[in-house]
DNA sequence: CACAGAAACTATACGGCGTGAAGTTTCTGC
DNA sequence: GCAGAAACTTCACGCCGTATAGTTTCTGTG
């Protein structure tokens, strides 16, 4: 018979040696960027041989790969977090909150944000469907909320917009358009807008393009949620 | 006496061999992305031994950084050449034309794209003052100047803008005050709000983050410079 | 012309990387 | 106690950047 508790130790400890991989990984990246990633290095880290990683993880890549689920889970959590903290009826903050989020996250975790959205390891490839396609679809969905509940306050401003459902690729569509069916073509673009100003701002202060740049990029990002919700027509937070 | 013509021989050999070493990393770049860039591959496509390319690059990231330079001069003569041809007179179609070179050059130049902004060869390391400061310094003065014709009109939406000098990098500053005058410290945080939202669509279009979202980000890109003259109160192209 | 010296290039080597194959130790269930 | 599985090590291969030393080839001068 196979009691739990016996076959339990082993699987015990092997969930402890792949959570160790991960974190020592975790680690060499944040201390010196993504190349550090190696599984050399982890397994020196660990009193190991790299190839004894092999047992836990079928190739490098594949570890990188569940590094990136568990940093963009991390990431997913945060947006979705502050999102839920916020006020159902004041979408300028809602919006706000979730930007900071996002940007704080980035901040705080920029490696991360590199593994993320970035080249981040030599000559890793992402598996055909994206790396995190779960956590991918999270901040997806939270990003579509944003214009979703900036929607009817901005509806007048995109009335002459030209975008239609084909305009968009059917696996976003998939995503999206089950948890906002009422949400027009025009909202989907707006919230992909929307995702391009707040990525790339952060994006420049993360590697640096921008962070060389600007002695303040606080005042910055806050400014450009200023102007966003100003854009959107939405009541300013500090207007009152 | 050395004479001119004998000594340009082995000169002009040498700027050959240089220019096919780099020819062929950006044939490699292209072909075989980034991560393809080796001295090794370079020196076998070239029949030579991998030593052979420290007679003129003194490791392989000087080569890289040439590369960038080589390849962000491009992009700023992209930008700026459809700055020049663009009319002075109608800020708005200049705006558009400049941030549709921007794109149209980095759609074309995917590589090229992700070696300047992108964490782009393995374990690289750019220089302090960074790879290309003058191609840089091209791209964030034209990038100003867009701020620059569209401030007349859009002088007013920032009228409660809490922006100062010091808000800025020195370093910044030197690059663009000298060159805009006039210019007050709000438009410079409009410039690097413009400059996150064109990067940030074209980066997540680059990468890829995007392009499998929209099917058309023709469309989309579009209608931020829409959204964006609009946003900064200037005559739509459109519009007439 | 010969010849010294520079320039261009090769050969060899080292340490680091991911990873495959084969061997060894340690644990588990009967 | 023992067969077998799981965990881990050893060795090997080919890739990488690059340092050192040696070799070839070109160049200007006598």
């Amino acid at each position: 018979m196979t009691r739990g508790g016996t076959t339990g130790r082993r699987e015990r400890l092997r969930a402890e040696t792949t959570a160790e991989i991960k974190r020592v990984a975790l680690e060499l990246m944040a201390s010196s960027g993504p190349d550090a990633i190696t599984l050399r290095a982890i397994a020196r880290e660990m009193g190991m041989t790299a190839n004894a990683i092999y047992g836990y993880f079928a190739t490098r890549d594949d570890l990188i790969t569940t590094l990136i689920k568990d940093v963009y889970t991390a990431l997913a959590d945060a947006v979705d977090a502050a999102w839920e903290a916020s006020s159902e009826e004041d979408p300028a903050t809602r919006i706000r909150s979730w930007a900071d989020a996002f940007r704080n996250w980035s901040l705080a975790n920029p490696q991360g944000f590199r593994l993320v959205y970035g080249d981040p390891v030599p000559g890793y490839r992402a598996p055909e469907d994206g790396a995190a396609p779960d956590a991918a679809r999270r901040v997806c969905i939270g990003l579509t909320a944003l214009a979703a509940c900036a929607w009817p306050q901005a509806e007048h401003l995109y009335a002459d917009s030209a975008f239609d459902w084909p305009d968009f690729d059917p696996a976003l569509l998939d995503k999206v358009r089950p948890a906002f069916p009422e949400l027009p073509p025009a909202a989907v673009a707006l919230a992909l807008r929307i995702w391009g100003h707040l990525h790339g701002l952060v994006s420049l202060e993360v590697y640096g393009h921008m962070g060389a740049q600007t002695v303040s990029p606080d005042k910055l990002f806050h400014e450009e949620l200023t102007q966003l919700v100003r854009a959107l027509t939405l009541t300013p937070a500090t207007g009152g």
